[in-house]
DNA sequence: TATTGTTATACTCTATAACTATA
DNA sequence: TATAGTTATAGAGTATAACAATA
């Protein structure tokens, strides 16, 4: 039911309560990357793209189904990414038309440094849980994200 | 590890493996956020302003700490969503400087499609899950989220 | 004709700083 | 002085539509 992760409302129903839990959660834990992304001043799409170059080098149309994204959007983000010194624009070999993303060096320890940050704000939110609730956890989600 | 939900890493500790589910079950979940938002012509912040607003009437203070936005922010969101008569802004009693903010009608219909619309959806990513697993995934959850 | 990417444009969203009005 | 809220401003992020270049 509830939209909001400070809105712990009653759920009427397992599947409700399902909803819930998993709505409040994805707000919980944005809260935490985008908290990450503004303490390394980018926005959480800034960071994504960057989390997706890391062992990539895409073109502008595979980032924006990646980011969910229109063309256009892209153009802009990696621009700015890019006037960072945290992207590079490359001619796409092959086509005239194409061009290939790449990561810096400079993007590259920036998104370092931030998954590095990322790690420990994560886990402890998960204090309250034991290292087999942990594990299960994890088990669990992975099934859900249809990972194995 | 990954800040992108199409990024499946090989975690390499337990603890990168939680926190690699957790990020990725996020987007996935904000990702349908979005998109339940977005068929109702709603930003997800506006989305969570009414959700918010159910079964509360809150200073604008509040709910700027409530969507932890600057004052300012929420004073335009508020006006935007005035404007689309789906909030009204009241006086607070007692406090010639205070201002709260109650959902209309509209809203409230709007935000209850918004809420049928969701379920479906997210109950859809769990349907890997067994019964038994969505509810031990509901207690694990709830337990992280420190609801009890 | 179709695809790739950009540009032009117009909004929403957001923060910072300065302001007004009330307490 | 402190608090509640707004305004002015600037910039990021986003989409739609129209465009150029290439395929």
């Amino acid at each position: 039911m509830s939209t909001h992760e400070q809105h712990r409302s009653a759920a009427t129903s397992p599947d409700d309560a399902l909803v819930d839990a998993l709505a409040h959660l994805s707000f919980v834990v944005q809260l935490e990357l985008a908290e990450v992304a503004a303490a390394h001043d980018l926005s959480l799409t800034q960071l994504r793209l960057l989390g997706i170059l890391v062992d990539r080098t895409p073109a502008m149309a595979e980032l924006a189904t990646r980011l969910h994204l229109d063309r256009s959007s892209v153009t802009g983000l990696v621009e700015r990414a890019e006037k960072r010194d945290l992207v590079r624009r490359e001619k796409r070999p092959g086509d005239g038309r194409g061009v290939q993303v790449r990561i810096t060096a400079d993007g590259l320890r920036l998104v370092d440094h931030a998954k590095a940050a990322l790690s420990p704000r994560v886990l402890a939110l998960s204090s309250t849980l034991t290292a087999r609730q942990r594990s299960t956890l994890v088990a669990l989600v992975s099934t859900l994200l249809g990972g194995a």
